[in-house]
RNA sequence: GCCGACUUAGCUCAGUGGUAGAGCACUCGCUUCACACGCGAUAGGUCACAAGUUCGAAUCUUGUAGUCGGCACCA
C-alpha cells in the first residue's frame, strides 16, 4: 500500500464529512438498540448573519467530543442544529446592503417588502455559518435543523407569549427604558454595556427660587456648620437660588422639580416652595425625598422623570409630571422650548450651558468621572426614555429558576467557580425585562389593538378578532427580543406545541421498519432534558438563565442538567479578539494551514472555563501529532501483511490475553510478552482516564493522556520494542521465539502474523479513543487497516456502513491493567535511558556497540533476559552480561538502577575519566539533594509522629534507596582514582 | 463601590496538602530502513510578595501588589 510520507488534512477533510451525512451516521436513528439511553445537546445557535469566530470553534469542538464519545458509547444521541435569526444585526446588515443596492431605508420600502428582503438574503448567505459548521467536522443532525422563525418555532414563541400574558407575566408598560437613537429601538439591560465616558462633566446649575428674598429666613443659623467647608451660593446671592449639579443639562428642559433629602438642614425651609425653571418658564416645586444624599454635589437634584430612571420613580413617588423633551433621535422635541427644538442632545446641551452662563445661572463645571451606557451593537449613547414597551414580569420567572438552583444545585455549572454564584447572584436582583423592540425583523408581537386601543392577544389573527369581537385589528408594530425565542429553544427545537405526540414524522432519517402498531416517542420525550450546554459565559444571563426559566415554566422540567463554561480565546497578546481592534484570528485560516483535527486538539486542549492566548505553535505541535498517527498507521500498514485488527471480545477494548479461543493470536502472543503486557496495560489505564476525564469535562485532560499515550509509550516504546517481531522479512525464518518456546508450527499463524495483528489491533483501539478529537485523520487511517468491518461496530451499530465513528468506545477494562508489567517495563524503559545517558555524555557514537553489565537481584535478571533483544537493539549493545555483582574493568561508565541494580559499560579507550567522574558526581549530588530533604523530613519528631504510618514508610524506603544509590556511585566514583 | 478570577521553566499553560509537569523555544548528538511535522540525551523554577494554619503549603486562611473580568451606582 503506498501512503504519503506526510499527513495531507485537506485531503482526508474532503470526502469523509459528505459520506457520514448522507449514510444517516449524525441522526439517532443510527441507532438501534431499543434500549440505548438518550444524549442530547442543542447547539447555542449562533446568529444567522454570522461567521465561525474561534470561539465557535471552541464550543463546537467540545459539544462534538462529546457527542462522538457517547455514540460511541452506544447512546442515542442527538447533537441538533439551527441558527438564530438575530433581529437587531440581521436588520441592521440588510438596511446597509439596501442602501448600497438601491438606496433606500427600509421604510421606503415597506415591512412586507423589507422582511421579504430579509428572506431572500437569509436563503442566500445564510447558509455561510452551516458550512462552516460541516467544516469543523460536527456530528450534528442536519435532519433537524431548526431556524428560530422558521414556522413551527414561531409557534411556540406566540403560544409562551399568549400563555404568560394570560397569566400576567407579560404586561405592556410606560417605563423608562434603554433606548438607542440611532437604531431607535429599546433594549433591554443586558444588551447596554457600560464604558468610561472620555471627558465627564458636573454642571453646577442655579436654580431662582421663586420668592426667594423672603423664603430664607432661619436657613443660614442651622446650615451655619456646613457653610465653611461648602460655601452655598443660596446664601451669598440676591436672588434666592439652589444649585444643583448635573452631567446632563439638556434635560433640565424636562425637569418638573428639584428634589432635597428631608433631613438636610439647608433646604429644610425650601421644601415647598417653587422654582422658576430657567429658559421654560415653567414652576416646578421643591420636594423632599429620601432618595437624595446630602453628601453628594449640592445635596439638591433636578428632576427629570420623562429620562432618567431613578427619576422617574421619584416622580412617580410624588405625582410629578412626566414631560418628554426629546425625540426618538435623541434631538430635542417642541416641549423642550422653540429655542430646543431640533437640536441634537449634545447641541442642546451646549446651548442650555450657554444660555444659563448669560443668565448668571452656571456656578462651576467641573471634571468628573462617569461611565456611560452604550448600545452593545452600534456603541451610540443610550438614552433613558420614558416609553411604552413589553415587559416579562421576572418575579415568578426568577423564584423558579433559583428553586431549581437552591433545591436541586441545578443546572450545575462546569467549573462551579465563579458561575453558580454570579448566576445565583444575578437572578436575585433580576428586574423585569423588556422584549418588545422596534424593528421588523423578528417575532412580531401577538398583540392587536382595535379602534379604541384596546389590545387582544392572541395565538392568530382569527383568535384575536374572535376575542375583539371586530374585524378591524391593527397588530402591535414591535417584534420580539431575539432572546426571547432563544430562550425557548431546547424544547421548540424538539417539537413542543407544533408536533403532537406520537406522531414523529417518518421523514427524517430512519429507515428502519418501525413495529407499525408501536408509536415511537417523540423528540422532546427521548431528548428533553438535553444533557449538557456548552457556552461562553457572556451569555449566562442572556440565555442560560432565560432557557432555565422558561424550561421549567414549560416543561415542568429543567433543560438541561450540566453547563459548559468555555473560556475565551484570546490574541497571542492576551487581548480579547475584536473587530475593531482586527486581531481575530479566523478558524478556517487555520484549519486550512493545520488542519481541523490538530485546531480542535488545540482547543479542546485548553482548561475548561480558562481564558487562553491563542498561539500559533500550540496547533503546530498537535499538527505534528497528527502527523506522528499517521507516521505510526503508516508503519504499521507497510507490515500488516497477513494480519488483521482482532475483533476484541471484550467491548471494552482487550486484544490481547483474554483467554478466549485457543487459536487466537494474541492469546497466544510470545516474544514480545512484556511489551505486549505493557502496552494492553497501559491502553486500559488510559482509556480509563480519558473517559473519566471527558464525564467531569476536564477534555484538556483527556488530549493529554492521549497525547502521551499515543506518542510515548505506543510510538516511542512499543513500536521500538517489537519493531523487530513485525518488520522481519517474511521469507526469512522468523526470528526468537516460537522453536525456542516449543511453539507448534501447525498452529496455522505465524508469530509475526500474530505480531502484527496485535501492534493493529492496539492501533485501532488508539484511533477510537481519539476519534471525537480528531474525527477525520481517525477515519481516514481506520478505514484503511486491514480486518476493520463494521463488526467492530457498537451492537447498536451493527447494520450501518462502517466508519469508526460507530465502533465502541474503549472504556477500559481493570482486569488488563497489569501493574507488574508495568513495572517491569518500568525497570526496562530505565535501564536502556541510562544506557543512552551514557552514549550521549560520553560521545559515544552511534555506530559503536557496547556491552552492558548488569547487577541485579534474580527477579529483575529475568526480567532484563526475557527482554534481551530489544534492550540490546534500543541500547545499541551487541551484549548483555546478568551478574549478580559486576565485574568489569575500571574504564567502565557506570549507573544505578532502581530497585538495588547496577549497570556499567565497558568503555576501553573511549572512555574520559575526567567526563565520567563530573557525570557521577552530577548524578550524587542530585540524589544527595533528595536525600537531605529526606533527612531533614525523617528527623523531624512531630513527623514520624502525625504523619500517616504509610506515608513515613514511603518516604523510608525511598531514602534507603537513596542511599544505596548514593554508595554505590560514590564507590564508583572513587575505583575511577 | 461590590463580587470574582488570575499571578508556576524564556513563552503559552496544566497541576492543587506529601519528591514541581507538558508543549514550544534553548543546548548537545543523530541522513537508526514510520515519521526531521523526526529520533536520542540534557539544561532550565526560593510555584507574585508577606504573615498564618499544619508534622508538612505551589496547593488551605488572611493581607499586600499587579493583571483581567462581572455587577451596581453615577445629581
Amino acid at each position: 500500500m503506498e501512503i504519503p510520507k506526510a499527513y495531507d488534512p485537506s485531503q482526508a477533510e474532503e470526502h469523509h464529512y459528505a459520506r457520514w451525512e448522507a449514510s444517516g451516521f449524525f441522526a439517532p436513528e443510527i441507532n438501534q438498540d431499543p434500549n440505548a439511553e438518550a444524549f442530547s445537546i442543542v447547539i447555542p445557535p449562533p446568529n444567522v448573519t454570522g461567521t465561525l469566530h474561534m470561539g465557535h470553534a471552541l464550543q463546537h469542538t467540545l459539544m462534538d467530543v462529546l457527542t462522538r464519545w457517547k455514540r460511541m458509547l452506544g447512546y442515542r444521541t442527538l447533537f441538533l442544529v439551527g441558527v438564530d435569526h438575530a433581529g437587531i444585526s440581521t436588520q441592521l446588515m440588510v438596511t446597509r446592503q439596501l442602501k448600497k443596492d438601491e438606496h433606500k431605508t427600509p421604510r421606503d420600502i415597506g415591512r412586507e417588502a423589507f422582511t421579504a428582503k430579509v428572506w431572500e438574503w437569509k436563503n442566500k448567505y445564510g447558509g455561510e455559518i452551516t458550512r462552516q459548521i460541516r467544516r469543523e467536522g460536527l456530528s450534528v443532525d442536519w435532519t433537524r435543523e431548526r431556524f428560530t422563525m422558521e414556522d413551527d418555532l414561531s409557534r411556540a414563541v406566540r403560544e409562551v407569549f399568549v400563555r404568560l400574558y394570560e397569566e400576567g407575566w407579560i404586561y405592556r408598560g410606560t417605563r423608562i427604558v434603554n433606548w438607542c437613537p440611532k437604531d431607535k429601538t429599546v433594549l433591554s439591560d443586558l444588551e447596554v454595556k457600560e464604558e468610561k465616558a472620555k471627558e465627564g462633566k458636573l454642571y453646577y446649575l442655579r436654580y431662582p427660587v421663586k420668592d426667594g428674598e423672603k423664603g430664607r429666613e432661619g436657613e443660614g443659623e442651622k446650615g451655619s456648620g456646613r457653610e465653611d467647608e461648602n460655601p452655598q451660593s443660596v446664601i451669598r446671592d440676591p436672588q434666592l437660588t439652589i444649585t444643583v449639579a448635573t452631567t446632563r443639562p439638556e434635560t433640565m428642559l424636562g425637569d418638573t422639580a428639584v428634589a432635597v433629602n428631608p433631613e438636610d438642614e439647608r433646604y429644610k425651609t425650601l421644601i415647598g416652595k417653587t422654582i422658576a425653571l430657567p429658559l421654560t418658564g415653567r414652576e416646578i416645586p421643591i420636594i423632599a425625598d429620601e432618595y437624595v444624599e446630602s453628601e453628594f454635589g449640592t445635596g439638591a437634584v433636578k428632576i427629570t422623570p420623562a429620562h432618567d430612571s431613578n427619576d422617574w420613580e421619584i416622580g412617580e413617588r410624588h405625582g410629578l409630571e412626566k414631560l418628554i423633551v426629546m425625540n426618538d433621535d435623541a434631538t430635542m422635541n417642541a416641549a423642550a422650548g422653540e429655542a430646543f427644538a431640533g437640536l441634537d442632545r449634545f447641541a442642546a446641551r451646549e446651548k442650555v450651558v450657554e444660555e444659563f452662563e448669560k443668565l448668571g445661572l452656571l456656578e462651576k463645571v467641573e471634571d468628573y468621572e462617569l461611565t456611560l451606557p452604550h448600545c452593545e451593537r452600534c456603541k451610540t449613547i443610550i438614552e433613558p426614555l420614558l416609553s411604552e414597551q413589553w415587559f416579562v414580569k421576572m418575579d415568578e420567572m426568577r423564584d423558579l429558576a433559583l428553586k431549581l438552583m437552591r433545591e436541586e444545585n441545578s443546572p450545575r455549572f462546569f467549573p462551579e467557580v465563579p458561575h453558580k454564584k454570579v448566576y445565583t447572584t444575578w437572578l436575585e436582583n433580576l428586574r423585569d425585562w423588556t422584549i418588545s423592540r422596534q424593528l421588523w425583523w423578528g417575532h412580531q408581537i401577538p398583540a392587536w389593538y382595535d379602534a379604541d386601543g384596546s389590545v387582544y392577544v392572541a395565538r392568530t389573527k382569527e383568535e384575536a378578532v374572535e376575542l375583539a369581537g371586530t374585524n378591524d385589528l391593527t397588530q402591535d408594530e414591535d417584534v420580539l427580543d431575539t432572546w426571547f425565542s432563544s430562550a425557548l429553544w431546547p424544547f421548540s427545537t424538539l417539537g413542543w406545541t407544533w408536533r403532537p405526540v406520537g406522531s414523529r414524522q417518518a421523514a427524517e432519517g430512519s429507515s428502519s421498519p418501525q413495529s407499525a402498531n408501536r408509536q415511537p416517542p417523540t423528540d422532546l420525550e427521548t431528548f428533553y432534558p438535553t444533557d449538557v450546554l456548552v457556552t461562553g459565559r457572556d451569555i449566562i444571563f442572556l440565555w442560560v438563565s432565560r432557557m432555565v426559566m422558561t424550561g421549567m415554566k414549560f416543561m415542568g422540567e429543567r433543560p438541561f442538567d450540566d453547563v459548559i463554561i468555555h473560556g475565551t480565546v484570546l490574541d497571542k497578546n492576551g487581548q480579547r479578539m475584536s473587530k475593531t481592534k482586527n486581531n481575530g484570528i479566523d478558524p478556517l485560516v487555520v484549519f486550512e494551514k493545520y488542519g481541523v483535527d490538530a485546531t480542535r486538539m488545540t482547543l479542546a486542549g485548553s482548561a475548561t472555563g480558562v481564558d487562553f492566548a491563542w498561539r500559533d505553535e500550540r496547533v503546530d505541535s498537535f499538527r505534528n501529532f497528527a502527523n506522528k498517527i499517521w507516521n505510526a498507521t503508516r508503519f504499521c500498514l507497510m507490515n500488516s501483511e497477513g494480519a488483521a485488527v482482532l475483533s476484541v471480545p471484550v467491548a471494552t477494548g482487550s486484544p490481547v490475553k483474554t483467554e478466549t479461543t485457543r487459536g487466537n493470536p494474541v492469546a497466544t502472543a510470545s516474544g514480545s510478552d512484556l511489551a505486549d503486557r505493557w502496552i494492553v496495560s497501559r491502553l486500559n489505564k488510559t482509556a480509563k482516564a480519558v473517559n473519566r476525564a471527558l464525564e467531569t469535562y476536564q477534555f484538556h485532560e483527556a488530549v493529554q493522556l492521549l497525547y502521551h499515550f499515543f506518542w510515548d509509550d505506543f510510538c516511542d516504546w512499543y513500536i521500538e520494542l517489537v519493531k523487530d517481531d513485525i518488520t522481519s522479512c517474511d521469507t526469512e525464518t522468523e526470528g526468537h521465539g516460537d522453536a525456542e518456546l516449543g511453539i507448534p508450527q501447525s498452529a496455522i499463524r505465524n508469530p509475526q502474523s500474530d505480531a502484527r495483528s496485535r501492534i493493529l489491533t492496539i492501533l485501532e483501539q488508539a484511533l477510537r479513543l481519539l476519534h471525537p478529537f480528531m474525527p477525520f485523520l481517525t477515519e481516514e487511517l481506520w478505514l484503511k487497516l486491514p480486518g476493520i468491518s463494521n463488526g467492530l461496530h457498537n451492537a447498536a451499530y451493527s447494520s450501518a456502513e462502517k466508519t469508526i465513528m460507530l465502533t465502541t468506545f474503549p472504556t477500559g477494562d481493570a482486569s488488563l491493567i497489569d501493574e507488574q508489567a508495568e513495572s517491569e517495563m518500568q525497570s526496562v524503559i530505565e535501564l536502556i535511558t541510562k544506557v543512552r545517558n551514557i552514549r550521549a555524555e560520553m560521545n559515544i557514537k552511534a555506530s559503536d556497540s557496547l556491552s552492558i553489565h548488569i547487577a541485579a537481584d534474580a527477579k529483575m535478571q529475568n526480567v532484563f533476559a526475557a527482554n534481551d533483544a530489544q534492550i540490546k537493539k534500543l541500547a545499541r549493545a551487541d551484549k548483555i552480561v546478568l551478574a549478580d555483582s559486576l565485574d568489569v574493568p575500571k574504564a567502565s561508565a557506570r549507573a544505578v538502577l532502581t530497585g538495588n541494580a547496577e549497570i556499567a559499560v565497558p568503555l576501553e579507550g573511549l572512555i574520559d575519566f575526567e567526563k565520567e567522574r563530573s557525570r557521577l558526581k552530577g548524578q550524587i549530588e542530585k540524589l544527595d539533594i533528595e536525600l537531605q530533604r529526606l533527612n531533614g523530613q525523617l528527623s523531624n519528631a512531630s513527623f514520624v509522629e502525625k504523619a500517616p504510618a504509610e506515608k513515613v514508610k514511603e518516604l523510608r524506603d525511598r531514602k534507603n534507596e537513596i542511599e544505596t544509590q548514593i554508595s554505590t556511585l560514590k564507590e564508583n566514583l572513587n575505583a575511577l582514582g
